[in-house]
DNA sequence: CTCTGTGTTGAC
DNA sequence: TCAACACAGAGG
């Protein structure tokens, strides 16, 4: 499980496909080789190519060698994918070459990915490349420092109110009954995290590590959800994630505003040419950690 | 059989 | 360093 969420963030890359070549001087283009009898069938994209059945195949290359990334449905998945790849591999170097330019969530990436080592993010990236069409973009939202009692018998993890308000208002600012949230007394709110498995974060965790609050995008086919992660940042080392799950649709809406942008929407529409519409309102309600709340 | 991804080559 | 192309061989 924790395998497969930073699987999925790892391949994700939030952009707009039409601002493309901004970010650096030289293009992809500029630089491909003119090979005679090209067939037009080349990607636009560094590091993609096409496979004979009409994948697209990504790599890229450092050390002398080539790495080999995975195939990919769609050429942006693969082009995702080399942008992770480099962003893990050759964001050191200088060489920050990007198939997409950088914007407010994808520059995090770099900082998340220098959490593994290269081999773990190449796994990571594999792991989701082969037919898959599936991507995951994480926007820090706010970080907490355990408290005791976060990390006691109760299951329980206060959020300062101000963030809760800021980022989970649909849920908490409203007065629904099922909302897990109590204590509206005091200033904070309280996020029961009973369906999580709080019992392995109690080990690692302990009061005074750090937990981060992530929103991400969570892309499968044409259909865009949202979750909500948590990355324990524990003093000493970089961070892992230790609990993430969160499908929350319902407040879709609300979120995009905060993001500013939904790109990979965008993105999807875009690229599909209207021939479907979106179609991410299917699911009611809002969940927390596998916790129906709305 | 399908398809990935490596081997290899040659352009830059 | 890079993409184009060929194809070995892994996997179903």
């Amino acid at each position: 499980m924790e395998e497969e969420i930073t699987s999925l963030i790892l391949s994700g890359e939030a952009n707009t496909h039409s601002d493309v070549s901004d970010s650096t001087s030289t293009t992809h283009q500029a630089n491909k080789r003119q090979r005679c009898g090209g067939k037009g069938n080349s990607s636009q994209f560094k590091g993609v190519m096409r496979q004979k059945n009409g994948q697209w195949g990504a790599q890229l290359y450092a050390n002398h060698t080539r790495i080999w990334l995975g195939t990919f449905k769609s050429e942006i998945d693969a082009a995702m994918a080399y942008n992770s790849a480099a962003a893990a591999i050759k964001f050191r170097t200088g060489d920050t070459y990007r198939n997409f330019p950088w914007n407010e969530i994808t520059i995090e990436e770099p900082k998340f990915l220098s959490h593994y080592s290269v081999e773990t993010v190449l796994s990571m990236i594999r792991d989701v490349g082969t037919y898959s069409n599936e991507g995951l973009i994480c926007k820090p939202l706010f970080q907490k420092e355990l408290t005791p009692s976060d990390v006691g018998k109760l299951n329980r993890l206060v959020i300062p109110k101000k963030y809760a308000v800021k980022y989970f208002s649909p849920v908490f600012g409203s007065e629904n009954e099922n909302a897990d949230v109590g204590d509206r007394k005091t200033n904070d709110v309280e996020l029961l995290l009973a369906e999580i498995n709080i019992a392995a974060m109690e080990k690692e965790l302990k009061a005074n590590d750090m937990v981060s609050f992530f929103v991400c995008e969570c892309r499968k086919e044409n259909d865009v959800q949202r979750l909500c992660m948590i990355d324990a940042n524990k003093s000493g080392y970089g961070g892992t994630f230790v609990a993430a799950n969160n499908i929350h649709v319902g407040m879709e809406v609300d979120l995009q505003l905060r993001l500013g942008h939904c790109y990979l929407v965008q993105e999807e529409q875009r690229s599909m040419a209207a021939a479907k519409p979106k179609q991410d309102d299917k699911t009611e309600g809002f969940k927390l950690f596998d916790m129906q709340i709305t």
